[in-house]
DNA sequence: GCATAAGTGAGAACCGTTCTCAGTTACATG
DNA sequence: CATGTAACTGAGAACGGTTCTCACTTATGC
């Protein structure tokens, strides 16, 4: 795998053999579930576990391009709603009119709070408890879904002050 | 222009005589702030009020079309800007790529659960509780922003499982 | 191999929202 | 009341992130 180069403070270099591909149980069939593998996917895949923080599909775009230049942004678009539908990525909100995905390995259901410098991510406890369920069952509602989107600044942010 | 959908069930023919105009602490001071008074901007703002759940702009458009034909897009995006930059309407999600939009009294701060039926909307306390900031600030972050947004189903939209 | 269905790249289309611009009008001031 | 001016309006163009289309390529099961 070719190196790629860093993405808003993410070095890329880290070897990702465990990425390979074709293998049956890869982080790519994480990535892509049951979906045929393509160079191009498992670049994007690639991409997405190499940011650390929260990315837009742009920045994952210029990520990917420094490995193939030719790719097209309609196919990571098309990559990066497959991973959402499989649970490989997550969206946390936006920044300037762009969404923000974000990997996130941790299994139990909480949120994210983003850094709006860096796009640094901390976790954050869901606050959908059970008291603000039955609160909306008392008023007749059904809760389907919910998003909570945190944005904040990190400690390294801060001192810079570089906010966006 | 855009399609436009029906007016969501609220009714513009309640008599508004509080809103009617030029009152020196009328509701529209409070929707304009010091912003010139305009008959475009009463019957938004009258509109606005009209409904007693979220809404976006488009149905905001073709209930205000309804007394005024003539009135452009381009007046109701600004004026629901405007009133959101006094703080007269709040936004509360989206629904189909349309961001809805509330007109909510309660000044104490909290959360909106809306019916993604109707647009009916319960109220939802505030989840970033103190222990949710502390938790932030021990990973170096200081939270500046959040949204919450709640979606679920009303008592009625259950009954006719018109769930959108 | 071979068939085929899934993935790709380029670019057009979509569509909610914002911007531009010329015309209108509310309103402070005298 | 007249007047100046800055805010508002309406029409339509522009914007921009995202999705769609279409012809082409290619992974994969048989």
């Amino acid at each position: 795998m070719h190196a790629l180069r860093v993405c808003r403070g993410v070095c890329f270099v880290k070897t990702m053999s465990h990425l390979s591909s074709s293998r049956p149980e890869s982080p790519e069939s994480a990535a892509y579930g049951r979906g045929r593998r393509s160079p191009q996917r498992s670049l994007i895949a690639q991409g997405a576990v190499a940011f650390d923080g929260a990315f837009t599909v742009d920045e994952l775009l210029s990520c990917v391009r420094e490995s193939d230049a030719k790719i097209g942004s309609a196919t990571v678009y098309r990559a990066v709603s497959a991973m959402v539908g499989h649970g490989f990525l997550e969206a946390v909100g936006e920044r300037d009119g762009h969404a923000l995905y974000l990997r996130c390995t941790d299994d139990e259901h909480h949120h994210h709070l983003v850094c709006t410098g860096c796009g640094t991510v901390a976790h954050a406890p869901c606050p959908l408890d059970d008291h603000a369920i039955e609160q909306a069952a008392a008023q007749g509602f059904v809760v389907t879904r919910h998003e909570v989107n945190i944005y904040g600044l990190c400690a390294q942010c801060l001192r810079h002050g570089d906010a966006r």
